[in-house]
DNA sequence: TTGTATGCGTTATCAA
DNA sequence: TTGATAACGCATACAA
């Protein structure tokens, strides 16, 4: 390793010159400037990012605790995160708990969250990281996990209660509503939703819009028509075939997230249903998957990207000390496809 | 921040004896040790890791450069990564290097890779990790692009020819074989095969299993059963269009990847063929997508967490200055799903 | 068994 | 315009 000692000595000048003529910090003279900067390249002289964080205490970097990198959110948030990293300066150290491949997608995986993730925060903090990014995998309440620690978090596909916690979010409420509404001037009146786990956030925020776009349109709201899954797959599958089944099955059926209108759309097939001439099948997610499936699923896109990108633009603020309010939620936009179409005319 | 030398004088004793006890170096008596740690959880003393990664020149960290997180085999190998680093005690810095994002899936990316990936790697060398592990987007020879550092490099989802390269890799020419072989038992005589971009490495391995299970099944090799596509879906469907409405199209049809396997199904539904009845089709990767196609796609799923946790296995050894040996290429799964069936009849 | 003192590679203060 | 030197927080050789 060439240390910025055996650069002053090969130059004939001190460390503190080059330091000079490195960081263009005091007044160096031009000959000195260049004769410090053609040792360096011969030299290939490279600062050691370590010892300069420690003098400075401050390491540009921020950590990223994700809960989960295989869930379908992570890799885009991230995305978005390192497009602004990149553009500022900031690096990235990047901490994968693994919480769905520990413990799967169940209740137990939260509770294990509240071990592993004050430990990542503290690691991260030995670590000197400048500030700390925290994707979850699903959203819920992160209060009260967290450690005590003296440097900001910003929370992003989850949120906070905390007094001066800060999150990045999308809003469910509307996103259901202007799903809901698509159904709706699309013709139908007699539209089914599937929630996903009846105590999530999300699942209450989600049927507050549903519920709302009814209202607003003078549709009558039918408690039969609301059926409880668990985001997954398998649940849309059941809970769309109870749907279809019952005397007067509804003519759309909008999943609270893409798995589960998948799964309703498996069931529409079994029971010998076109999709959307007899059914309308809606989603929330715009996962990749919901591309491939046939027909192609209509469904909100989730701003992930952009998550990822306002996430880092707050936190940025957040470490320079910079007062910030807390951001308004994100909205989902509209993907047309071919799942949604007029009710069937009989 | 509370410093070890806070612990010392707070316990009444030497900076040496604190750091004595915290790391189980030398002898130090019970008394004095429960006296430290005592202090230690009162002051909640941390230790900064930045100090002793100076000091010790070692961060016990490894950098992963990846090519572009979004891309579908990035979460998993990282995954996979993550699982042996949290074993063994690794930390993990990721750069994103956000590749597809910036440039598309187009020549330009690996053209800019060459700017992009050195500066990745030495960027890290001045953080001073331990070593690095290289995540390509699409297997490709990646020699002579990084620079001459002193720390070892492993690659995986790419190769290089470098002297002492070291590289995780999946058996194309395998995987493509056990694909052909596959549609073979199912009874299939008339095998088409819709390759990738026809310059790369992976296209032309999985073309020589093709052909070789072809030729030990004493099956004719025909080529108008050979189509060339992009690795995308569109050129699936083009592909797998024409080869359907040739004189005496195919009753197989190989994707040298799920996307184009799932442009060839788009494109057999357009000409009103069924599948499997009328026509088989398979694909290699098994991305999530495979699974909610309709038929869902028989596919050979290419062991990703693996590649990443060999990946780890290997640049562990080689950072604690073992030699290793070129591992062997891993095998990719065959995953039975729907697509495929016996040849038509008649 | 414990303490003193040095150095890891930087930056920055202050003096020259 | 430059240089000598003291930190940053830690581990460790060596002394006690």
């Amino acid at each position: 390793m060439v240390r910025i000692k055996d650069v002053a000595e090969k130059a004939n000048v001190s460390t503190a010159t080059v330091s000079h003529v490195i960081n263009n910090t005091g007044k160096i003279s031009k000959e000195t400037q260049k004769k410090v900067q053609k040792v360096i390249k011969e030299l290939n002289y490279q600062p050691n990012r370590i010892a300069k964080s420690l003098k400075l205490k401050k390491t540009n970097t921020i950590g990223v605790i994700v809960e989960d990198i295989t869930v379908f959110n992570a890799p885009e948030i991230i995305d978005g995160i390192n497009k602004y990293a990149d553009e500022h300066g900031w690096s990235i150290i990047m901490t994968n708990m693994r919480l769905n491949q520990l413990y799967g997608n169940k209740s137990e995986r939260d509770e294990m969250c509240v071990i592993h993730a004050p430990k990542a925060a503290q690691e991260l903090v030995n670590k000197q990281v400048d500030g700390i990014l925290y994707i979850g995998v699903h959203a819920r309440d992160m209060s009260g996990i967290m450690p005590k620690i003296k440097i900001p978090i910003v929370y992003t596909y989850c949120y906070t209660s905390e007094e001066n916690g800060c999150y990045v979010n999308y809003n469910d409420e509307q996103t259901a509503y202007n799903a809901t509404k698509y159904l709706i001037e699309s013709g139908h009146k007699k539209i089914a939703i599937i929630s996903g786990l009846i105590n999530s956030y999300p699942s209450r925020k989600r049927f507050d819009g549903y519920y709302k776009a009814l209202s607003d349109y003078n549709l009558v709201f039918n408690p039969e028509y609301v059926k409880t899954g668990d985001w997954e797959y398998e649940s849309g599958y059941t809970q769309g075939k109870l749907l279809l089944q019952s005397k007067e099955p509804p003519t759309a059926i909008l999943g609270m997230n893409d798995l589960m209108a998948a799964g309703a759309m498996k069931g529409c097939r079994e029971l010998g249903l076109a999709i959307p001439d007899d059914l309308s099948v809606m989603g929330i997610d715009d996962r990749e998957m919901s591309f491939f499936l046939n027909p192609s699923l209509t469904t909100m896109k989730i701003p992930l990207t952009q998550m990822g990108r306002l996430s880092m633009v707050i936190l940025d603020k957040l470490v320079k000390g910079e007062k910030v309010e807390k951001p308004d939620l994100l909205g989902c936009k509209l993907v047309v496809r071919e799942s949604v179409g007029p009710p069937p005319s009989n």
